[in-house]
DNA sequence: ATTGACATATCTACGACGTAGAGCTATATT
DNA sequence: AATATAGCTCTACGTCGTAGATATGTCAAT
């Protein structure tokens, strides 16, 4: 039988010895500081060992393998993202904002990691529950289910866009854009790129400010919703 | 002076010799293939190498490092994307959605590339020509140039976050979640996850039909738009 | 025809990586 | 006091990216 690593519960309480255990907790906490500092890349054995005090191989008795601490990682950011509160009072149309809000702040928040929490599947207890609160809030806002969990995931899909395009770097190519960059800067001519030219002296130039486009994108995108949804009578309710 | 790469333009074509030269085409082409059928960890400086019968090292007369090569399939990728055609008489909304359905298409092309080709900076002369096109397609339909880049840019993020989502796994992390999933799935109390339960048995059953969530889910964005366009008078022309 | 220069590809070697497998140590149980 | 075992360490292997020196072939100039 291959080696196996040990469940959380399968903790006897015995470390009254030198320093703390190691726990799956606290192994993963180490592994996601290293990423936020040194990117995903520099995520190392080795370094993950030195950042515990520990030997390299030790991690190895609470995770099978380095993509398992990921996951691991990738679960802890997500269970960033707060519970919404079991308010009757607030509109599905908040409650589906918010969520987005927030999770788009997580990942922020963690740009380093945003490639591994963004492909983090759902499935999870945590995530469930998640996904089952925000759920139940849109449907007491009148929502089906079926329409609940559209939207869940149409909003999680272009809050992961948006994070990933405003990072927007491939971990392990970040040097080599920049002069590629400045290369193509340099041939926008203005005769044959017009339209971008007037888009970028335009007095909205939007494109600046990564928030407010945000904050106006995901606003067209739920009423965008709310009147398919009214279409196809998912949605009961006043149309106010 | 560190080792230079040379320009693709400084081929000086003296290549009748034994067979066909390494080209900067030909090693992204080939590092494309082997991601496409190995995934990304599957590509390799020595299986590169054995993938175009030279030696592992002769790729790097062409690119500084494997970063620089990962950096042109993400080009090569992006630049399959088709160019909308000059018909001045398509609504903008249907070259907004065109646009979008075609980006998702390639990306799901290359379901093991998209973490590299959903972060390749637009700032290539390809990409220019790409955002050129289309913007200019936008403002022939009645937008303005700065409305037109907000769309690209929005419809941009959630195709990347809709393919993110449907191919959804991190390199590397792909044997680990299985397992993880299933544990969860078992978990799954219809007591205590009412609305999904709800949400699952449904009629509507979106979720699981990813290509028609995703012809909802850009329709309601494009209308969404439409609707904030014209409120902010960033859309001229009939009401239809 | 000979030479020199240079573009292209190879060869060799190094340090760092993930991790298999065996061994150590201290605690809990008997 | 003896035993079992959870938690951690040690050592070693094969593979990776790539630096630096070297070989090969083709062009331009003599």
């Amino acid at each position: 039988m291959a080696r196996r690593t040990h469940e959380p519960g399968a903790m006897t309480g015995r470390n009254t010895g030198s320093r703390e255990h190691l726990t799956r907790p606290r192994v993963v906490a180490a592994a996601l500081a290293i990423v936020d500092r040194d990117g995903l890349d520099g995520l190392t054995m080795r370094g993950l060992g030195r950042e515990l005090g520990v030997d390299p191989m030790a991690a190895y008795h609470w995770f099978p393998s380095k993509p398992a601490i990921l996951q691991g990682v990738g679960e802890a950011i997500l269970s960033e993202i707060a519970l919404p509160p079991a308010d009757p009072d607030v509109r599905w149309q908040q409650v589906a904002t918010g969520m987005g809000r927030d999770y788009r702040a997580v990942l922020l928040r963690h740009p380093n990691a945003i490639a591994v929490a963004s492909t983090q599947p759902v499935m999870t207890p945590r995530g469930f529950e998640l996904v089952e609160r925000v759920a139940a809030a849109l449907v007491a806002g009148g929502l089906t289910a079926g329409a609940a969990l559209e939207a869940i995931n149409t909003i999680a899909a272009f809050v992961i866009g948006s994070a990933v395009v405003e990072v927007g770097v491939t971990p392990g190519t970040e040097s080599v854009a920049k002069e590629a960059i400045e290369k193509a800067y340099s041939s926008v001519d203005p005769a044959k790129f017009p339209t971008l030219v007037a888009a970028m002296g335009s007095a909205t130039a939007l494109l600046s400010d990564d928030e407010l486009q945000f904050e106006t994108a995901i606003d067209a995108m739920v009423r965008g919703l709310e009147a398919s949804f009214r279409k196809r009578a998912l949605l009961r309710g006043p149309a106010e």
